[in-house]
DNA sequence: AACTACGTCAACCGCATGGCC
DNA sequence: TGGCCATGCGGTTGACGTAGT
């Protein structure tokens, strides 16, 4: 980013800081403490304004951030847990995950937003393929695509539907241990006030949010999540079971979907168009578009209708952010433990 | 090798909020 | 009570690196 500006009032710095700089902010903040930010420009200490220092403070000089590392995939599942209740509240989620700014926090939403516009509008046949969109998206260290190596196509001729039993649907509170997470415990506390409508015994029971507008288990395709998002299923989420499929969590998604419109093959998972759905139309703002947005509403119509174009895969979990979720209760901000 | 698409990150801006006088 | 100032917050922008074509 070059400097901007510059030449107006008495030569404030803008752009990237140098190490002198930085150096001289930790001086202030080890003498005067985080605060007095104006002051630094006023004593003529830093060319720079009070917010500019701050900022520089909070996102890159404060002590213990975690910089340089990808947010985790329970980072992951905590930010996308918390925004789905605060909102873009970005400054109060980044309190529940030390180390991170709200900055931090903003960056990484706002890149799985932008992932998702850019595949609702683009055709699939621009899209990168798994692997690439993989390594962009998960990092260096990120576990691998769950199939990288299974084609669409291999998978949309799956040839045996082999549906998971019910007893097959595994456990979410075994392999995600979110009740220890504090919000999540006051998560759980609205939820045994408020019951998702889900049906008992049904895999999506306990999963889906209050009033979640799924049409039904949906008829995408599902494979193994190629991202790095290990975002597990929460209760506020109508569709974040479908984050489960991300390998780093060892989790199959199969055991999270509709049992009956699973096709498994080569160790993924995908659901095949259900019959019954072929004739349902998506609920009026479906994706939170218009229902004269051919260019998106198509392509999740045509997957809906089993055209084999669209996976889960090539889904990104940010999708469900465009189902708009009922208002949230009134609730009292969670306690930190 | 050049180009393109995409992800990440740092830093800016405008507005909101709260304290002080 | 209203104005001023410092600080905090959320949205946005643009540089840069990486990977695919």
């Amino acid at each position: 980013m070059h400097p901007r500006g510059g030449g107006d009032r008495a030569a404030v710095r803008k752009g990237p800081w140098t190490a002198e700089e930085d150096e001289v902010l930790r001086q202030h903040v080890r003498e005067h403490g985080p605060r007095e930010w104006s002051s630094i420009r006023s004593k003529g200490l830093l060319p720079r304004t009070g917010k500019s220092c701050r900022l520089r403070w909070v996102n890159k000089l404060r002590p213990n951030l975690k910089t340089g590392c990808k947010f985790s995939a329970e980072e992951e599942r905590v930010v996308i847990e918390l925004q789905a209740q605060f909102g873009n509240k970005w400054a109060r989620i980044s309190t529940y995950l030390p180390g991170r700014t709200d900055n931090d926090v903003k960056n990484f939403w706002s890149t799985r937003q932008k992932r998702l516009a850019r595949m609702l509008r683009a055709p699939l046949s621009r899209r990168r393929p798994a692997a690439a969109r993989h390594s962009a998206t998960g990092g260096t260290g990120g576990a691998p695509s769950s199939s990288p190596a299974a084609s669409r196509d291999q998978l949309l001729r799956a040839p045996e539907p082999e549906p998971l039993r019910q007893d097959q649907v595994p456990c979410f509170g075994t392999m995600i241990p979110f009740q220890e997470t504090p919000m999540n415990q006051h998560h759980i506390g609205e939820s045994s006030q408020e019951p998702p409508p889900t049906a008992v015994g049904s895999p999506f029971h306990g999963l889906l949010g209050h009033g979640s507008i799924l049409p039904s288990p949906i008829g995408f395709a599902a494979a193994g999540c190629s991202s790095s998002y290990g975002a597990a299923p929460e209760a506020h989420h109508p569709l974040s079971f479908l984050y489960a499929g991300d390998p780093a969590l060892m989790v199959d998604a199969a055991g999270f979907v509709d049992s009956s419109a699973l096709i498994h093959g080569g160790g993924v998972a995908y659901l095949e168009p259900k019959r019954e759905l072929e004739e349902q139309q998506p609920p009026a703002g479906f994706f939170g578009l218009g229902e004269d947005d051919d260019d998106v509403y198509g392509h999740i119509v045509s997957a809906r209708r089993g055209a084999p174009d669209v996976r889960f895969d090539d889904l990104a979990p940010e999708m469900f952010d465009f189902f708009e979720l009922p208002p949230s209760p009134p609730s009292s901000p969670p306690t930190r433990p």
